[in-house]
RNA sequence: CGAGGUGUGGCUCAGUUUGGUAGAGCGCUGCGUUCGGGACGCAGAGGUCGCAAGUUCAAAUCUUGUCACCUCGACCA
């Protein structure tokens, strides 16, 4: 293809709303183009590389005995309300009208697609295993999309659904589809992309993974052991704290602390470390609005999705009225009003002397012993872990905290959906049996974005060979000169000739625009045909992320590119 | 949904305080000179200043409302 009549501007400034790097080279180099909040389309360099993602996604997902199925953009609210998502999920799922006033949702995951497709199929156990996968758009209406493709309301995704007659069976398969994207990442050019345990929030279930690229600029936050290797979603990490009691519990005192309000403030009045200090963290459950108090050591944040699976309801942090009996700054485990839920987090276990609020305008008492001064304190563990904290997993100091962008999750979804939708077989007994189900999935644009992200200079993207949208560029500097245009010319035609993918750049432009052009469009490979090199019969071949550069003469220019390319290409299988 | 910010040609922005003929650079079109890292000259095209109402002889500028986008938070299979 000529450079020439690529459709899309490239241009040199920064757009001023592009936060993260990945963002500003797409929009830049011609890429994607804003169409409305989450909302992009994309020009032919983007689509190039999505269809190589979705290709090696396919080859992956089809080695492990996937069928590619597809299922509809948009459903008819009947089949979402068979697995009560059409009630549990909130705006995020777009519903609306047809003609007929018929209730319809636009799909933002096909869970109740893929089991409605197969229920009648999947009522004999000797059908199982199986496991369907598409690659599709979906729509999901979220609240703040952002950083371009990373975080959009319409977006491409493998997503795959695997059906089993017994756990053990589920197990083995979410193995093998975990080698599975690992062999996917590392193809598309990111072998970076590391799993991480993670909490199965909405959709259910139990064990479930993600996939992380680690990245300043990812969402979520990642707890990271680098003695043994353990990795887990900040959500889904389990917090372990130490506390040694000091000899003697003091008597419980009360203090006048006027004006103070925050731990930082008690800790620095009576001059104890924050560890010695018991905070209170206040929310509300969204349905009733009752309040819901936690106490933790002062030094410790509050995870709020494991108290969100502990309490099994959605919560939101708390609006303080002076009606609720709390005082703002001085809450303290002694002395609360009576009807609000009162939860302890487990690094105040084993702890004694701490200073907390008096539940009283202006006052703090000291000496507090939770287990001798209140009644039937239960610990669970509702803390975020702490950098440098303590590794669930091999139990040394040893936890560091990232942060990265999910590329894909894989989930053990038990029986939430063939149960809620009636779907069954029969065992080899005769006896009706409910099948389990796994769901894997992968957002392809994301993916793109990421790769983008991770590989790419203040001049542009680095695209790995696997995924990049042409394999070569050839720049022909002074295309008015006959030689160079006539070189040039031939080297095009020979290259695609033998099936490589060549972008052709013969404008009559200067150098600059021309390698700014090359390196936004982020080929790995370019080749310089110039009136400089053929005074020396050569061309000039150089890597986009500058590793090497040299000529070699005209007539083995061909061949050594194809050369390159092969090279470049293996780097990347196993 | 809460807090803050921004809306002026395709892009980056000035002009708004103190109302008075809509500007610059990049990009785009034409001609010429240049030519290995976003060259230069000359001549052009392109904007109802987010939208609506109001104040005024006069509104990009002041007032009110509204919408969109960005950031932080909330939410997020």
């Amino acid at each position: 293809m000529k450079l020439e009549k690529l459709v899309g501007d490239r241009f040199k400034e920064r757009p001023s709303d592009c936060q993260i790097d990945s963002h500003a080279i797409m929009v830049r180099g011609g890429y994607i183009k804003y169409m409305a909040n989450g909302i992009f389309s994309s020009y032919a360099p983007t689509k190039r590389i999505t269809k190589k993602i979705e290709q090696i996604i396919r080859e992956e997902m089809d080695k492990i005995d996937g069928q590619e199925v597809q299922f509809p953009v948009v459903m008819p609210a009947s089949l979402w309300q068979e697995s009560g998502r059409y009630e549990s999920i909130g705006s995020e799922l777009l519903r609306f009208t047809d003609r007929n006033r018929m209730p319809m949702v636009l799909g933002m995951t096909h869970e109740e697609a893929a089991v409605h497709l197969v229920r009648e199929y999947g009522k004999s156990y000797t059908k199982y295993p199986f496991m369907i996968y598409q690659i599709q758009t979906k729509f999901r209406d979220e609240a703040r999309p952002r950083g371009g493709l990373i975080r959009v309301r319409e977006f491409t995704m493998k997503d795959a659904y695997s059906f089993h007659t017994s756990q053990e069976d589920l197990e083995q398969y979410y193995d093998k589809c975990h080698k599975a994207y690992e062999n996917i990442f590392r193809r598309a050019g990111v072998p970076e992309v590391i799993s991480v345990k993670s909490d199965s929030g909405m959709m259910g279930g139990s064990i479930s993974h993600e996939f992380m690229l680690l990245t300043p600029v990812g969402e979520d936050t990642i707890a990271s052991c680098h003695e043994c290797g353990f990795n887990a979603n900040m959500e889904a990490a389990d917090s372990i704290i130490e506390n040694t009691r000091d000899e003697v519990s003091a008597p419980m005192e009360l203090v006048h602390t006027p004006n103070i309000h925050t731990i930082e403030e008690i800790c620095d009045f009576l001059h104890t470390p924050k560890e010695k200090s018991c905070k209170a963290v206040v929310y509300q459950r969204n349905a009733d609005d009752s309040y819901i108090v936690v106490f933790t050591r002062g030094d410790i944040d509050v995870n709020e999705t494991k108290l969100r699976n502990f309490l099994g309801c959605e919560i939101h942090p708390a609006v303080i009225t002076e009606e609720c009996g709390l005082n703002a700054g001085y809450i303290g485990p002694v002395g609360l009003p009576e009807n609000m839920t009162v939860l302890f987090d487990t690094s105040l276990q084993n702890t004694n002397n701490l200073s907390c609020g008096a539940n009283k305008e202006e006052y703090h008492y000291t000496g507090l012993d939770i287990d001798r001064d209140c009644a039937n304190v239960e610990y669970h563990d509702f803390a975020k872990i702490l950098d440098g904290g303590i590794c669930p997993n091999c139990h040394k100091h040893s936890i560091s905290i990232s942060r990265g962008i999910e590329v894909g999750n894989i989930f053990q979804l038990g029986t939430k959906y063939t149960k809620t939708m009636g779907m069954t077989y029969l065992d080899s007994n005769g006896e009706e049996k409910t099948p389990i189900m796994g769901c894997y999935g992968i957002g392809v644009g994301r993916l793109a974005a990421s790769v983008c992200e991770a590989h790419h200079d203040d001049y542009g993207p680095i695209w790995p060979m696997p995924i990049a949208p042409w394999q070569v560029h050839i720049c022909a500097v002074r295309s008015d000169d006959a030689d160079v245009k006539a070189c040039a010319d031939k080297l095009y035609d020979t290259l695609q000739n033998t099936g490589v993918e060549v972008i052709y750049d013969d404008r009559q432009v200067s150098a600059g625009v021309m390698f700014s052009d090359a390196d936004l469009l982020g080929v790995p490979l370019r080749v310089v045909v110039s009136p400089r090199n053929l005074k020396d019969n050569c061309c000039e071949i150089s890597a986009r992320d500058k590793s090497f550069s040299y000529k070699v003469p005209v007539e083995e220019t061909a061949g050594k590119v194809q050369e390159l390319i092969n090279e470049l290409m293996a780097k990347f299988n196993d």
